[in-house]
DNA sequence: TTTAACCAGTTAAACGATTAACGAAGGGGA
DNA sequence: TCCCCTTCGTTAATCGTTTAACTGGTTAAA
């Protein structure tokens, strides 16, 4: 069973395959009657032609594909979101994404950018699992490429799409203190990360804002963020002689752990401490008891934009050049039930 | 700055095109002089020329390109384990695999279908998100295709891959009982998967095995699987006349709920009681106070494994036809500290 | 001496589309 | 009548490979 090709349509309406191109991508203004047009839709549509897209790939050098390169995208939710975002959106615009999972290994992911620009891929989006700044990939050179999660040192000629941790932290912050809150404690990692960076900057100035004194011996590093770290920090701070109201922590894993170290010393959230996350992990922030409130990090969402963006750029190449842009997506917040107003004993 | 194509390496050896290709394809036993090989494989490295895949499809037929069909598969943390083993045999084998996401609708099943079918995909695999039973996708008619996380109706003509519910959870059984527990209670789910169906299953066989009289007043089945759903569970069970030893919970995120009922009651686990998870979901079983003994789902295997039989039966084509095969893969017993010997109260 | 085989490549067709260039028929104006 | 436009399609080249068939010269076998 072959399958039907455009001269199997052609012989069927009794035309030449020029003529069934020309109908079927509707560039033939004036060049070929009405009769012989319905002629060549109907045997199409009886043969159920579908056009070979790798003969017009070789002919017209587009393949309407683009791909994505990442470093660990596949195996986690926050990177299968980013994936879904941008596969979704390729789809929706009728591109096909081609997705590489290079396990961080520049060896493979030279491999990878050469068997996608070998399939004639037009652009690339170039994901990482872990915000953060790097270089320009050498093989990419003179490729359209959007950076997805991550950014360029020198973002001059290129679009990217970033989480805005400091942004997102602030809003964390503020919730915490329209709740009353001042005496807030900071769990987090001197893993030097974009995300440790700016979240805590982002704590570190809300608290010097509320004019909270020595905010330091409120806070607690570690190098990880498990949960279990979560769980010593938070362990250090609520029994410590300065317990504060509240618990801001890096990721919702740490948290997991503050909430471990909460019941232990017998303190009931948000009752006696509220807690407040980031990452909003599923299977954890709405699976913990009470429920975690947190930020949701926008990782569909930049998914999304980063295929958005690109296809953009790929289907005007002509018209005049679009300017490179570097995104900043805020998180959401995600209400639930570990933070609640706290009211400061009177006198 | 053009990609160099394969009459640049002729012209730079000085030869035609048709002795480069078969220089290059290896095809050249004793056709061409050991001297002019040299010359073209010198010519091909310096230019540094690599074959354009499109056009070497058009004219074999061939693309060394599969395509993975899943409803879900993106998002989903035990989903992308499934595409990254599936990618990385691809990969290791030289096939590219192209990964669409159909969100469970029909209508863009049949387009992704077909959007493969136009780039000349070879063969397919058929993912899903829950472990089922299926009919026949018309569309995949005469199409190469393994069937993974899901098996056929009438299984006669494809292979399959799924994970062996019943002998994984007999091994979780095995493992409460080995540990000397009898009074083993079970928190399922009614919600009719193959999942639910056979690991309950296993847990019933095993009672009987055991001769545990009245060991459904043990059992505990609610229609979701969520944590609050194993919380539900677990108060009943443990607070009950008859209070089990062991809890064996249908998914880590119940049993992520039994343990906050455990801690609630006062119950220290594992001293009091024992609990066993089933998925190993990451960020939850090992965060889990104390860490969750639980079964590690074959997800990237049973990727792997797909790919694997997908591509042997795409290169061994003209050989006698391979078998069709269906295979089922054993969860890993992962123990951690949620389980620790029953010691039975004498007399 | 004729025939066959071998060597070391080359020529040219094919894969299935797209598209610039061409051409035949008909109509209108001078 | 001659010339030039339209109109409606066709021809043929092209994209970058692969590969069956061919070539022209030498050598071995019959």
């Amino acid at each position: 069973m072959k399958r039907v090709k455009l001269s199997d349509v052609a012989a069927a309406a009794g035309v030449s395959s020029a003529t069934v191109s020309l109908v079927l991508s509707e560039n033939a203004d004036g060049r070929v009657s009405e009769g012989v047009e319905k002629r060549v839709l109907a045997a199409a549509k009886k043969l159920r032609y579908s056009p070979n897209l790798v003969a017009r790939s070789l002919r017209t050098q587009k393949s309407k594909t683009i791909g994505l390169i990442s470093d660990t995208v596949a195996t986690t939710n926050f990177a299968g979101q980013m994936l879904a975002g941008a596969e979704e959106m390729a789809w929706k615009r009728g591109w096909l994404l081609i997705f590489v999972d290079t396990s961080a290994d520049s060896q493979n992911e030279e491999r990878a950018i050469k068997a996608l620009l070998q399939r004639n891929v037009e652009g690339f989006i170039y994901a990482s699992m872990f915000h953060r700044k790097l270089d320009y990939p050498l093989q990419l050179k003179n490729q359209p490429t959007i950076f997805l999660h991550c950014s360029l040192n020198s973002p001059d000629t290129h679009s990217s799409v970033v989480p805005d941790e400091y942004a997102s932290a602030s809003l964390a912050m503020d919730f915490l203190i329209k709740n009353g809150h001042r005496e807030i404690g900071w769990i987090g990692i001197t893993n030097p990360t974009v995300g440790g960076r700016e979240r805590s900057r982002a704590y570190i100035d809300a608290m010097k804002k509320l004019k909270v004194k020595d905010y330091k011996s409120l806070m607690f590093n570690t190098f990880e963020s498990y949960a279990n770290d979560g769980y010593v920090g938070a362990m250090k701070l609520l029994q410590g002689l300065r317990r504060p109201t509240a618990l801001f922590c890096f990721s919702d894993r740490m948290a997991m752990g503050a909430y471990r170290a909460a019941n232990e010393i017998g303190l009931r959230i948000p009752q006696d401490v509220s807690i407040m996350g980031f990452d909003n992990q599923p299977h954890i922030a709405e699976a913990l008891w009470p429920p975690l409130s947190t930020m949701q990090l926008p990782h569909y969402e930049m998914g999304t934009w980063a295929a958005q963006r690109l296809i953009d750029e790929l289907e005007n190449q002509d018209s005049e050049s679009v300017l490179c842009e570097q995104k900043v997506i805020t998180c959401k917040l995600i209400e639930r039930d570990s933070v609640a107003p706290h009211h400061p004993m009177k006198g």
